[in-house]
DNA sequence: GCATTCTTGTTTGCATGCAAACTCGCATGC
DNA sequence: GCATGCGAGTTTGCATGCAAACAAGAATGC
């Protein structure tokens, strides 16, 4: 997940809200690793001495959560948010909807650089030793990122950011079969084919199938 | 703007956070209608004391319209985002993506019920006075609400939510000519047709279609 | 024995206190 | 005249205080 626009420049910044953004930052991991696991109940006086601040910028950390949809609030408090497998799918298809879209307005937009940037991911994930899971992960993320970057709106970006990820508390879903590696190949190279020859509806077309592949899998694990 | 979905009980509610949450709904709404301007630095104190209440539930409230992006960090402190003709722009490209995306699977989804409340609420609308601004917008919302609902797909109705409005910083976008009415109207007409009819790619293209046509009103302004 | 009220401890929601960071005007030096 | 440094005044970021809401168990009534 890419950070919220108000986090501040890496080094050097002012400063502005250190610990609290230290805090939804750790919460956040904690909740997508699954660390802290579903409905947990989240005790601010607990976290806060966990990670050495105050109340304050726990309490402040947790209504980001909430907007992010992380946290849920109960009677008292706020417990994490459960993702079910139906959420996941959900979420895969307004994905699949709007990953689509940016594949289309990707072909009409994207500049010689960007066809050559992806050609690169492509042919660098061709290359990978299929057992390298992280790498195969890396390569997938950098693929679908230059493609939604390549539709040069950055309101587009935002949204599909928003909609989150394809884990639900701490389990990730992973292309496991070499198959479906082999597959995942094709379809990004049926993707780039239609980005190269501007053919806005096929990529939107194929981009949208290739998510929706992926939410079938994660429906009949 | 649909509330946020941890909005407490409207009556008889925990009253958790009753202050943050007002102060928040009052702020989003003092922001989208214009009423604090653009850039306008947001003093803590100031709103605190304005709305009778402590700085922590302000304090708190920012957190939220700062992940809502309507308010963006400064060197100190915050103040209220400028939403940009730009920015409008491409967030109505997004929401023509979104929407589309909604009304084909609506074509797919819709029950009769849900075609039969869409139907009435078109019927409305073409009998409506021309002059009522108010009755105008409030149907149209209604009609996009009701296709998007239909799509049965809660992840994709925050989505869309998100993406916000066709407002900046005060000024409602609106069909404002006659013309521009009638043709909303005969947009309205051939999305409802293919929701009936059950075409799933007719109902996308022409959703598609009318919000990007609503966006060209808007950047030629 | 079961339900109901009372009691006590926990945890929150909000207010306030305080030091550090920044702003901006003014004075001083060149 | 322009730049640099200093100092008072804001305004923030975070810590802490406190009353009210809630939860859970003990005591009481039936």
């Amino acid at each position: 997940m890419r950070l919220q626009p108000s986090a501040p420049a890496a080094t050097g910044g002012p400063a502005q809200q250190r610990r609290s953004l230290e805090v939804f930052d750790r919460l956040r991991r904690a909740i997508v690793t699954g660390e802290l696991r579903p409905n947990e109940p989240l005790i601010e006086a607990d976290i806060a001495e966990r990670m050495q601040v105050s109340r304050t910028p726990v309490r402040e950390s947790m209504q980001r959560l909430s907007a992010a949809g992380l946290v849920v609030p109960r009677k008292r408090g706020w417990a994490v948010r459960e993702f079910s497998l139906e959420d996941v799918a959900l979420n895969a298809e307004v994905r699949a909807g709007l990953e689509g879209f940016a594949a289309g307005l990707a072909a009409q937009r994207a500049t010689p650089d960007d066809l050559g940037r992806l050609a690169a991911i492509h042919r660098e994930r061709l290359g990978l030793d299929p057992e390298d899971e992280k790498a195969r992960v890396r390569t997938n993320r950098a693929f679908h990122d230059a493609v939604i970057a390549a539709a040069r709106n950055p309101k587009l970006t935002d949204a599909i950011d928003a909609t989150g990820l394809f884990y639900f508390n701490g389990d990730v879903v992973r292309m496991s079969s070499a198959e479906q590696m082999a597959q995942g190949n094709a379809d990004h190279a049926q993707i780039l084919a239609a980005l190269e020859a501007k053919d806005s509806a096929a990529a939107e077309t194929r981009m949208r199938a290739h998510i929706e592949r992926t939410a079938r899998i994660i429906r009949s694990r």
